[in-house]
DNA sequence: ATCTGTTTAGCCGCAG
DNA sequence: CTGCGGCTAAACAGAT
């Protein structure tokens, strides 16, 4: 049997679902996201199967972008032009693979149709949108902005909940010794946020330098990662990102998600999520996923809430 | 024209 | 058996 993590895979086809090549290419990318066509990119480059019958899986790629609410669209910004729009991982879905493993998913990560709802009034977007311009993207983060979002905090993939078993095909072992002292998993709110030109900390911005085994070396730009091996994957949970002191709101709202488990609305701002208020219900943008570029443009922003059904 | 993105549909395998 | 996850095909619309 194939082992991930020493290019012995060949031709063979991965044991990887779309899902999870896709996470894996958006993963590796340094902003957390990319164009479909670097998403295709990046599987045929690691991946010799993929070479081929382009069509078949490409299409099929295609449909799981759409059709799973794990992944969201990100508008391409006016100075970036080219085809398309960018791929990111939404911020909660680091937990959907179980154990950390992306053989498989744990649980389909769906959206509640009520909660597809639009952030346009979120003070989020209003941030977002107010920061647009202001800083260059591909700005390197520099401690100076830590101070920003103090309250960002590592997680684990399992959401701390595993302690020490690690799945056979996680991450950290699929990546193996190359991961330690440097996985840093990918925050997609820190993308989305670098993205737009909002300064993201250090400590954040490291997580979003990932490395995967068999995906090849990734940037060397993002230099030394002083975070410790025992993050995991995904490196940050949304969760922490709202209530890492065990407090209200973080400098910066993102979105946010009723724990799973407890499949309801956080009354707790220490024990499952965010304020509320963050993303008011806006009935005009249910159903889209889209993180929104503009002021005026159409689409929600990073959901609020969702439900692993 | 080609690429990108959405949607519908059907099939298969697996787990409960 | 049923539901879920995954894969594939295909039609279609919109953007480049």
């Amino acid at each position: 049997m194939p082992r991930p993590g020493k290019n012995s895979y060949s031709d063979q086809k991965p044991p990887y679902s779309y899902i999870s090549l896709t996470a894996m290419a958006i993963q590796s990318s340094q902003e957390k996201m990319l164009p479909l066509s670097d998403i295709y990119k990046f599987i045929m480059d690691r991946f010799p199967y993929y070479r081929e019958n382009t069509q078949r899986w490409q299409n099929s790629l295609r449909h799981n972008l759409s059709f799973n609410d794990c992944f969201i669209k990100i508008p391409r910004r006016p100075d970036q032009p080219g085809k398309g729009s960018f791929w990111a991982l939404h911020p909660d879905c680091g937990d959907m693979f179980e154990n950390g493993s992306f053989l498989r998913r744990r649980k389909r990560f769906k959206l509640m149709r009520s909660e597809h709802v639009a952030c346009k009034n979120s003070p989020m977007l209003h941030y977002f949108h107010h920061q647009h311009h202001q800083t260059k993207l591909g700005t390197p983060e520099g401690p100076g902005n830590v101070s920003r979002l103090p309250q960002f905090q590592t997680y684990s993939i399992n959401g701390g909940q595993s302690g020490g078993f690690k799945h056979p095909f996680a991450i950290e072992n699929i990546i193996g010794r190359d991961y330690k002292g440097m996985m840093t998993g990918g925050l997609p709110i820190a993308s989305v946020m670098h993205h737009l030109g909002y300064p993201v900390p250090t400590q954040l911005s490291s997580m979003v330098n990932s490395m995967w085994p068999h995906v090849g070396m990734l940037s060397e730009s993002m230099g030394p990662m002083p975070v410790s091996s025992d993050y995991a994957p995904f490196g940050v949970p949304v969760k922490s990102l709202y209530h890492s002191n065990g407090q209200t709101m973080p400098a910066v709202p993102v979105p946010i998600k009723p724990t799973p488990s407890l499949g309801q609305i956080p009354t707790l701002p220490g024990l499952t999520g965010g304020p509320p208020q963050l993303c008011a219900p806006s009935p005009s943008s249910l159903l889209d996923k889209t993180v929104p570029d503009l002021p005026e443009g159409k689409g929600s922003a990073l959901h609020p809430t969702l439900l692993l059904s």
